[in-house]
DNA sequence: CTCATTTGACCGGG
DNA sequence: CCCGGTCAAATGAG
């Protein structure tokens, strides 16, 4: 374990398991309830368990690290489980390579819609299905999917989905190349960030991001201190806040803490700031609870990306963005994909 | 009609 | 030649 950073490392450990904490808090909350949002709570815990577990193993929790490796996301899932980071070759590859060398890969571990689904949970992208084969020695077929714009966009983007041997209700899927194309409102908004050419990874994350968006800053630590914040904190964004948001330097919205009691600089005031927003129309709403903050609507998620890419925020935190955390200023976020 | 999926044929790397 | 990946005609859904 001397390779493993303690301070980063562990912290983001200690963050997953505060997620799945939260999770079976969430899951305690909902029993009862709608058994589809109890599933797919199941299904995250699980993968982040999993996900954990791996981190453990591997040693691999080291934030910077894996945000290196693990840049080429693949389109969000619930709880994509990184299973390897399979890139065949580097950017600067050797063009005498193989044709299919030259794209890069990610693999990742996603659970089932439900118990039985045929596909595993939508990650954000339109996909067209044109092939199917079974494996030797795989259990189930592995379909094989492009994007749905290729034709129209030229996008060179597919997917290998396959159901895994041990667990029916878990997929695995491997992303071949980057999408290209122009997908939904948020694709445009990260489109805002930088040409892709240039700012590739942020644009990724951030469609990655798509559909709707849950911010957890529980657990959230200091790098340079061992006193976190007392209390769980969480905030959150509403029109007022990302109008607070889209006024730039003064109002830089994740700013160190100086104390415990304001462990969360604008974040902390974003928080009181908000009001009950007044729901106008099911497309503006969004739910939250005391510990998070979920866009329901895509409209919430476009505005809040929008404001912090013109609060010049955005570049900063796509560079330490992974699958479904980042870190700024010595914090770390949970961003957790749900879908609605 | 358009668009997506299915499925056997085909291709090429190893 | 085997196997994984892709193509494209047939078929189905809306």
């Amino acid at each position: 374990m001397e390779s493993v950073d303690e301070n980063g490392g562990s912290r983001l450990v200690v963050t997953e398991l505060g997620y799945i904490k939260e999770l079976v808090r969430q899951l305690d909350v909902n029993l009862g309830g709608c058994p589809d949002h109890c599933k797919r709570l199941a299904a995250q815990i699980f993968a982040v368990t999993e996900r954990s577990i791996g981190m453990i193993r591997s040693g691999h929790f080291d934030c910077r690290k894996r945000s290196a490796a693990g840049l080429d996301s693949p389109p969000f899932s619930a709880t994509p489980s990184p299973l390897s980071d399979v890139s065949g070759v580097p950017f600067h590859a050797n063009n005498k390579k193989r044709k299919t060398m030259e794209k890069r890969k990610h693999q990742v571990r996603v659970s089932s819609e439900g118990a039985g689904a045929e596909t595993p949970v939508d990650d954000g992208h339109s996909w067209r299905k044109y092939g199917q084969k079974d494996i030797l020695g795989a259990k189930h077929p592995r379909g094989y999917y492009r994007c749905t714009h290729r034709k129209s966009q030229g996008c060179a983007a597919t997917k290998q989905v396959q159901r895994a041997d041990e667990d029916p209700a878990l997929f695995d899927v491997i992303y071949h190349g980057e999408h290209t194309c122009v997908h939904k409102t948020v694709a445009a908004a990260a489109a805002m960030v930088q040409p892709a050419e240039e700012n590739p990874d942020a644009r990724r994350h951030l469609q990655n991001l798509s559909t709707s968006l849950t911010v957890n800053t529980e657990g959230l630590t200091a790098t340079t201190g061992h006193q976190g914040c007392g209390t769980t904190t969480s905030f959150c964004f509403s029109s007022q806040a990302v109008s607070a948001l889209t006024t730039p330097q003064e109002h830089y919205p994740f700013s160190m803490p100086s104390t415990p009691e304001n462990c969360f600089g604008q974040g902390a005031s974003l928080s009181t700031s908000l009001e009950p927003s007044p729901v106008t129309s099911d497309s503006n709403r969004f739910s939250m609870n005391p510990f998070q903050a979920e866009w329901r609507a895509q409209s919430e998620y476009d505005e809040v990306v929008s404001a912090l890419v013109a609060a010049g925020t955005m570049p900063a935190l796509a560079m330490e963005m992974e699958e479904n955390a980042f870190s700024m200023d010595g914090f770390e976020f949970d961003v957790s994909c749900f879908f609605a």
